[in-house]
DNA sequence: TCTGGGGTCCTAGGACCC
DNA sequence: TCTGGGGTCCTAGGACCC
């Protein structure tokens, strides 16, 4: 939303809004927009008369640009702080040093570095584990622009915050919680240990210590935790469908795209997922399908991938079940120059070149060339 | 009529092995 | 009729995140 109005501040004031892929759903709001009481996530047919009446500006998502601000901003935050790690497209973690005036007005001085050299609003927050900081930050974005949350002051915030604004309690968790009179940040730290084991595991026990300024998610874990874990390509129908030689169609195209990318990155999978989903709204929401496979020998190429993702397709899917959606995910990556031990299924070096050749092809033409 | 796409992590149960 | 216990791997599913 920050991204769009950059290249048109003529809508600076202008109720703005992002829709999903397919123009679905809202996905980023204005303040203009938030307050007119127009949720996250909720369809755009129910809101589309709305927003015209509202003069609204609608823009389709555009990833191509928010990933060019996004290096932008992570540049800029480099060149500020050092070491940072990126969280997603519009979030990072960074560490800062100092007592908390110092800190205070580090913050400051990013927010305004980065507002002065990009063009977008930011939020900074601070605070002593990633979790605090996160709703620290939060906090910035409805107060000034940064906000500084330790020791006494945190404390104090405790029995205003309700569970389900934390980072990693959603709307099971916190449904949990009321229903054992937990409602705020306050009454879950006031459980005791056990209690908070019994009912939430290990991530009730993780949540506690970073609640209570004991930080287990550490700066940089994410990044030693060697690269991205798996790559998905999945899409929803613009009507749904009962027919399997669709789904084959779809998964064809997904499995294109996730062989390419794993090209790209120079790794090769050793396991490959599929599914196929009915819509979220209605009967059918429990009937979708999913099934895996490792492979002997890790493998990028596009046919190997696609025989694989076939034959499990068939082995889920159901006669008469409208699917809306079909997808592939692929994982558990080697690297590329890994030689193969397998003799029974060695790729040849021919091969190898052919999905070369397939993807120049196809970068040159237009995707699905070939 | 119309409800996104791309990720991570945890847990439970069955298969299999010793 | 009796027929262990513990570990690991695999698969499926749930919850959460942006």
């Amino acid at each position: 939303m920050s991204c769009e109005r950059l290249f048109r501040p003529d809508l600076r004031t202008v109720p703005t809004i992002v829709l999903s892929g397919n123009d679905g759903c809202a996905v980023a709001r204005s303040k203009e927009i938030k307050e007119m009481g127009i949720p996250m996530g909720v369809p755009y047919f129910k809101i589309k008369e709305e927003l015209e009446n509202a003069g609204a500006a609608v823009f389709s998502s555009n990833f191509a640009l928010y990933r060019d601000i996004s290096s932008r901003v992570m540049r800029t935050l480099r060149e500020e702080v050092g070491y940072v790690e990126q969280y997603s497209v519009d979030e990072a973690f960074f560490g800062l040093d100092g007592e908390p005036d110092v800190i205070s007005e580090a913050l400051l001085r990013i927010k305004r570095t980065v507002e002065t050299q990009v063009g977008v609003p930011v939020s900074v927050g601070a605070a002593k584990t990633k979790t605090i900081a996160k709703y620290a930050s939060e906090v910035g974005k409805k107060t000034t622009g940064t906000s500084l949350m330790m020791g006494s002051h945190w404390l104090s915030e405790q029995a205003h915050i309700e569970v389900q604004t934390i980072w990693g309690i959603g709307s099971r968790t916190s449904q949990k919680m009321r229903e054992h009179g937990i409602y705020t940040v306050a009454d879950f730290l006031a459980c005791d240990q056990a209690r908070i084991d019994q009912l939430f595991g290990i991530s009730g026990l993780r949540l506690r210590d970073e609640l209570s300024e004991k930080s287990v998610h550490k700066l940089g874990s994410r990044e030693s935790a060697d690269v991205q874990k798996s790559i998905m390509s999945t899409r929803s129908f613009a009507k749904t469908t009962t027919q399997l030689p669709v789904l084959e169609d779809a998964l064809a195209y997904h499995v294109g795209h996730v062989a390419e990318e794993m090209r790209e990155l120079s790794v090769k999978a050793r396991w490959l997922s599929i599914l196929i989903g009915t819509s979220r709204h209605g009967d059918w929401l429990l009937r979708g399908g999913r099934a895996e496979t490792l492979f002997l020998s890790p493998t990028s190429d596009t046919r190997t991938l696609m025989r694989e993702a076939v034959r499990l397709l068939h082995t889920v899917y159901e006669e008469g079940v409208p699917y809306k959606k079909a997808g592939v995910v692929v994982g558990n990556f080697v690297d590329e120059s890994v030689e193969q031990a397998n003799l029974f299924e060695q790729e040849t070096e021919s091969d190898g070149q052919l999905m070369n050749t397939v993807d120049v092809i196809n970068r040159r033409f237009g995707n699905e060339t070939i």
